[in-house]
RNA sequence: UGGGGCGUGGUCCAAUUGGUAGGACGCUGCACUGUUAAUGCAGACGGUGGAGGUUCGAAUCCUCCCGCCCCAG
C-alpha cells in the first residue's frame, strides 16, 4: 500500500478536508504532526500520543543521524520499531538546522556542514545524504534538503536560496527514484520544499519549478521565522494555488492554535510545530480560553483545572495550583502534564477544524476562535 | 570570663587594604512557530546590625553598643 492522498473536500474559499494513506496508516487531513525531532516528542510516551490520537509524528534526519545513528535504527528495523510508534511518521530533512544552527554551519551547492552541537565534530550533509539517511529511517513521508533563510532576508540571498533548494529537490528526487526503484517502493513518499523569502513572485515560481519535479506532496518552507502573520498568510496565499489539488501540502514548522485555521483557509492540510510541546514545557498552556502562564501568581490557589472545556486526563484530574507547585518546585511531572494538555488541545483542535471544513463553517469557527483564545483565562 | 571571627536586598555571597554596592538563587512578569531550548529575556527589592567619629568621600578606618559563630577556661 503506497502513497496516497484522498481529497474528500475542498469548500468555498479552499479549506480542504482530506486523508492521507502511509504505510504506517492513515492520517486525516488537515494534520498537526506533534514534533519527536530525536524520535520523542518530549515528555511524551508513544502510549499518550496514540491514546491522544495523533496519527502522524514529524522526526528530524540530523539529530537522528547524530544521535543514536541512522544506521543504527535501521539494524533496529527503522525508525517505527526503533521508537515503538506503529502510525505514520514525517522526517525533516536537517533544513531548517541550516536555519537554526547558524553559527555551526557553512552552506555550499554540494550541502550543509555542520559542526556537531553534540560534540562539535563536521559533518556534511547533502541531499543524497538526507536522503539516504530518511531511507534507513524507513520514514514514511521524507523532505528534501532545502536552505532555510531567516527573516528579514535581501531579495538576492532568498533567489540564491531558492534556486540551491531547488537544485537539490533536483539531485533529491533523482536519487529517491534510483533508491526506490532498487529497493522496491514501499510506499514512502518525498515531499519537495517551496523556498522565496518573502518574494511573491519568488514563491511563485519556485512552486511551479517543484511541481515539474512531480513529488508526493509540497511543503512551504521558511515562514514563520519571524515574519508577521499576515505576511505567512500572503506568502502561503500565493503559493497553494501553485500546487496540484490531488497532492498534500505542509505549511512547515506552524503555528499559533489562533493562527492555524487561517493557513488551513488557504488550502493547507499538513502542519507541525514545537510551541505546544516547548511551551508547554516553559509553563505555558494552551487553553480555550487563550493561553495560560501557569507559574503566575494568581495560579497559586486556582484549583481550577487548566482549562475549564477541555476533557484531557490532565484538566480532568489536576488543578491549575498544583500544576503551578509542579512547576515552580522545578518537578517534571509539570512538564509532562503541561505538554499532555497542549497537545491534547492542539489535536482537538484539528478535529473541530476538521468539523468545520465538513460543515462548511470554518470561517465562523476560525473567528470564534480566535475571539475566545483573545478572551484570556478567568 | 578571656582571645579571635563575622554581621551587606527574602536567602547565600562579592565589592582592587576609602571613591556614592554587584552576582547567584528566589520572587514578579514576558517571550517561545520544520526543537542546540525542563529554555531565554526583563523587572522589583538593599544604601551595608545600631550610634558616634576620622575624611572632600566610609560596606571598607577608629570608638562604643547589640547579635551570632569559633577557641580557651
Amino acid at each position: 500500500m503506497g502513497f496516497r492522498f484522498e481529497l474528500l473536500k475542498t469548500d468555498r474559499f479552499g479549506a480542504r478536508l482530506g486523508r492521507m494513506h502511509t504505510p504506517h496508516g492513515v492520517v486525516d487531513t488537515p494534520a498537526f504532526m506533534p514534533v519527536g525531532t530525536a524520535a520523542s516528542v518530549k515528555g511524551m510516551k508513544q502510549e499518550a500520543l496514540e491514546e491522544l490520537g495523533a496519527q502522524i509524528l514529524l522526526g528530524n534526519t540530523y539529530h537522528l543521524y547524530l544521535r543514536p545513528g541512522h544506521e543504527l535504527i535501521r539494524k533496529l528495523g527503522g525508525l517505527h520499531r526503533f521508537m515503538a510508534w506503529p502510525r505514520a511518521i514525517l522526517t525533516d530533512s536537517g533544513g531548517y538546522q541550516v536555519f537554526s544552527l547558524a553559527d555551526l554551519r557553512k552552506v555550499s551547492d554540494e550541502g550543509v556542514t555542520f559542526r556537531s552541537h553534540l560534540d562539535g565534530s563536521e559533518h556534511l550533509l547533502t541531499p543524497e545524504k538526507a536522503l539516504e539517511i530518511q531511507m534507513a529511517l524507513g520514514s514514511d513521508i521524507m523532505m528534501v534538503l532545502d536552505e532555510c533563510i531567516e527573516h528579514p532576508a535581501s531579495e538576492e540571498r532568498a533567489r540564491k536560496a531558492a534556486a540551491r533548494t531547488l537544485d537539490w529537490a533536483r539531485r533529491s528526487r533523482e536519487a529517491f527514484a534510483k533508491k526506490t526503484g532498487e529497493s522496491g517502493a514501499w510506499g514512502q513518499a518525498l515531499f519537495g520544499i517551496v523556498q522565496g523569502g518573502t518574494f511573491a513572485e519568488m514563491r511563485k515560481q519556485s512552486a511551479r519549478d517543484l511541481v515539474e519535479l512531480d513529488f508526493d506532496g509540497y511543503a512551504v518552507g521558511g515562514l514563520a521565522v519571524g515574519e508577521p502573520h499576515a505576511l505567512t498568510c500572503e506568502m502561503t496565499a500565493e503559493v497553494t494555488p501553485m500546487l496540484p489539488a490531488g497532492k498534500p501540502r505542509y505549511l512547515m514548522g506552524v503555528g499559533k492554535p489562533e493562527d492555524i485555521p487561517d493557513y488551513v483557509r488557504q488550502g493547507i492540510d499538513m502542519m507541525d510545530c514545537v510551541l505546544p510541546t516547548r511551551s508547554a514545557r516553559h509553563g505555558c498552556i494552551f487553553t480555550s480560553a487563550g493561553r495560560v502562564l501557569i507559574r503566575q501568581a494568581r495560579y497559586a490557589d486556582d484549583a481550577r483545572p487548566l482549562d475549564i472545556l477541555c476533557s484531557c486526563s490532565v484538566c480532568k484530574r489536576y488543578s491549575r495550583a498544583y500544576l503551578r507547585h509542579l512547576f515552580m518546585a522545578g518537578e517534571i511531572l509539570g512538564a509532562v502534564l503541561a505538554t499532555h494538555h497542549n497537545v491534547h488541545f492542539y489535536l482537538d483542535l484539528m478535529g473541530r477544524i476538521r468539523q468545520a471544513i465538513e460543515f462548511g463553517e470554518l470561517t465562523e469557527f476560525s473567528s470564534e476562535l480566535r475571539l475566545r483564545l483573545a478572551a484570556g483565562p478567568g
